[in-house]
DNA sequence: CACCGCCTGTCAGCGTATTGTCAGGGAGGA
DNA sequence: TCCTCCCTGACAATACGCTGACAGGCGGTG
């Protein structure tokens, strides 16, 4: 999961951003919101974190902009405690959700996880396909109640692929998802990862469509 | 659009059953928590506004069953001011969204709106003509009923020609759009796949239009 | 500061599925 | 009938995905 960051206070961004890295998240910082708009055009995001105050172009217009252009990615607005009008503004502006400042790091990722989730279309933060079970407020992954220690990517890797269930996806959308901006990966870092992960989990829960991409069924089943 | 409301103090219940009314919503109340599960369960919302300190049944009980049901109806839930610790953990029991109390109507308006207009969302992009379908998704590729595998080629081909159903497209623009720029093919290769992919649908979807190209019809008929 | 161990990206080799080309045949239109 | 255009089977080249091995990097530990 990579998400966007959007503050202009450097403290309070690399703040976010550590905690986000922590909870198992990829994220990218940018400061104004001509930056955000730009960067949320170009590259492929899961979630935003978007604080309203900004310089050059406000949150809120960043917001309406992404709406205009039909782009659906969750918003988490970031406002000051006592403006509920501000709040309820983000909201119509199709805000997915507001955290009042300050905040504690542990209800940001909670409420990261729910729009998430929501995206997703699941109802629950657990995870679920077949003998495959993830929770993605422990970060524990059990198959047929067995608990798996996977590495940090070999989560990602899962976890993207279970937010999709019952999708085919692409490598590449992969590779965007699993790494920041900053780094160039070859295709085959994901096949090796995969191998590794799918060892680990002994049981085929991942399927290869070939020249398509890969693919948790919707109910853990088996082609 | 129909709402439950779970709160046990009358007074506030009933304010909140007026804001829904005005805000063009119709409301049920309930005032304890297994009633609220009841209700739930026998009629049917299209969003519930849940208080968390309920009578009989705790709040959050009341959510984990229903998404321990697999309901996925938005719930929205109020807490006290403070309760951060517990907002947490419903949002991770899986509510949808949550409210401070005491709030103002027109905040609790606005997240509800927002909840509801995702709960709608929520549409497969499935393409179809006559016994075909075609799930962009999960790219499987059905006729009849029966799925049918398909390799990547095949499946842009089919995936294009659906795309522009009832219209001809010239080979020519066939060959634009299923390989990059980069690459020269002759024209062959374009009809050596077609004929692998209609031995594969076993049905006559793809017509061909001697000296103009090839048609999927707008209703899958045959002419 | 040095050491150690784990994580992870790259490389190379392998097996297999996919796909472009070629050549021959069939069908439609003039 | 003749000329195109299209279809199709076979085959070879290619691309794709999997895996084992290796090495650099990073963090933790003594």
């Amino acid at each position: 999961m990579r998400i966007l960051i959007v503050e202009d206070e450097p403290r309070i961004a690399a703040d976010i951003k550590t905690g986000l890295e922590r909870g198992g998240y990829v994220a990218d910082v940018v400061g104004d919101g001509e930056t955000a708009w730009f960067q949320a055009e170009v590259e492929s995001y899961d979630a935003m974190v978007l604080d309203l105050g900004l310089p050059r172009l406000d949150g809120l217009t960043v917001l309406r902009r992404l709406r205009a252009a039909d782009r659906t990615l969750p918003v988490l607005i970031l406002t000051a405690r006592d403006g509920w009008r501000e709040r309820v503004d983000g909201i119509d502006a199709g805000a997915d959700d507001y955290l009042t400042k300050p905040f504690h790091m542990e209800e940001l990722l909670a409420r990261l996880r729910a729009i998430l989730r929501r995206a997703a279309g699941q109802a629950s933060p657990v995870l679920k396909a077949g003998p495959l079970e993830l929770d993605t407020r422990t970060r524990d992954v059990s198959i047929a109640g067995r608990l798996v220690s996977l590495t940090a990517l070999e989560y990602r890797l899962l976890a993207y692929l279970l937010h999709r269930q019952g999708q085919v996806v692409p490598p590449t959308e992969l590779l965007d998802h699993l790494y920041d901006g900053a780094s160039e990966r070859e295709p085959n870092a994901i096949e090796a990862i995969l191998t590794r992960l799918r060892r680990k989990l002994g049981a085929p829960v991942i399927e290869t469509r070939r020249g398509h991409g890969y693919l948790v069924a919707a109910d853990g089943a088996v082609s």
